[in-house]
DNA sequence: ACCTGAACACCGTTCAAGT
DNA sequence: ACCTGAACACCGTTCAAGT
């Protein structure tokens, strides 16, 4: 028998997936459960679709990847100012990529293992050449000073996302991570005592409070030698480099 | 019928499998094929041995890549100088770093991901922090200056490998590589004219040599800022931080 | 144009069983 | 002590078929 009733209407749940909604919820999944469970299963099913639908909208897992990753780029100029000089830009740039990354740490594995090409990394890479170009950094420099600022924060933030995701799956107690972890060091840095000292000596401190610190420092260290170059090419002195002044050719 | 010619002999292929031989044969598979192509069943088929016979061995392919990892850390003391300032011996040791790193790209999404407690890892802060501490830094401004040079020569490479990954992907000819990412480029940056001039600008360069020189721009930014921060503790300034000098009470 | 199910060729890991 | 095979519960992706 066959009626209007029996037949099922044309699109009973989502009104249709889109691209939009598939990274969407692929950022709520891997935000909530991270990397390893983010499958095109999984994800299929918390859209009330077959898995292999997505394959319309999306060529490959990874191509989603791609996407999800861009979109992390994008939060990376949430809480930046506008205003101030270059060095009140990067500071502001860099604390909301690493607040940014700290909340999807699981984007740290894939940038750098990827090229930065949506959208939004170029809209990032853009306003942080233009930053450096108008301090005045000439030529090649001024990419250089990006990736500079770049690699540190996201060199920097790796090993917090590291420590951030297993006091998460250690039942969210810093504590008792710090704990667990004593003994384990003092066996394998029974030929370093320095080390574990160093380690005892953070006993009494915030965890979260040194890792600011941390970060801070690294980034004044950065800032500051951006600052150096700035002077020195101002100045006219000799192109800059890894090499202290002065010591460039090591009269043989 | 039963003979000691129909029985096969006690252990007809390997002498037993050790945790060192899977390690390196681990890493001979991850140089040669990259990350995804490390399987359980495909190491073992290169042992010759079940794909489960690993497991007596490590507990976990987690644990093995926990392994591996290490003896990337291993290599970063490879060829850095013993004497010479702590200058020199951190331009070593980034070098090193960088070298390894590139050699074996697949360690990039590993390193930061998983806390570095193995017994290399360990040398490495061991060395560096002991450098450091020589160096006249004091308290904890001595594991902060060892966490930014790691963590800028981290975020520097990781980029650096990206290339290189898919340009070997891509059959190894680098230019190929350019002119292809060339037209997604012009379409992805429409809003970002500035972009593409800059990318243009490449063209005539050894994409080899800006890589070296862009490591060796940000790593001079780092050493200075860390030599600056040195010369105001001895000089008993004020402690630093990444604002910058006399701006840290913006007055209101 | 968009979605589905079945199917293919894989995974990591467990475990009882062998030597 | 060390290794094996079968088995379980997953994967990403393809493709002919449906609406």
């Amino acid at each position: 028998m066959e009626s209007v009733w029996t037949r099922p209407p044309r699109r009973p749940k989502a009104p249709g997936l889109d691209r939009a909604q598939i990274v969407r919820e692929a950022m709520a999944l891997l935000d909530a459960e991270g990397l390893d469970a983010l499958s095109m299963r999984r994800l299929g099913g918390r859209l009330n679709a077959g898995a292999t639908s997505l394959y319309w909208h999306v060529a490959t897992k990874d191509e989603l990847l791609e996407l999800v990753l861009d979109e992390v780029y994008g939060e990376f100029r949430a809480h930046d100012s506008e205003h101030g000089g270059w060095r009140e830009v990067m500071l502001g740039f860099a604390y909301a990529m690493r607040d940014s990354l700290i909340r999807h740490a699981w984007a740290i594995p894939l940038i750098g293992t990827r090229p930065a090409i949506g959208p939004q990394a170029l809209r990032v890479m853009s306003r942080l050449t233009n930053t450096f170009d108008q301090a005045g950094f000439e030529g090649f420099d001024t990419e250089y000073a990006t990736a500079v600022v770049l690699s540190y924060v996201l060199g920097a933030v790796a090993p917090e996302a590291a420590w951030k995701t297993m006091t998460v799956r250690g039942g969210g107690d810093a504590q008792a991570v710090r704990a667990a972890m004593r003994p384990l060091l003092a066996e394998a840095a029974a030929g370093h005592p320095d080390l574990l000292a160093r380690f005892d000596s953070y006993e009494h401190e915030d965890p979260a409070v040194l890792r600011a610190l941390s970060f801070d420092f690294g980034l004044g260290c950065v800032l500051d030698g951006l600052a150096a170059r700035l002077d020195r090419q101002a100045t006219g002195s000799r192109p800059s480099s890894a090499r202290p002044a002065g010591k460039e050719s090591p009269a043989s």
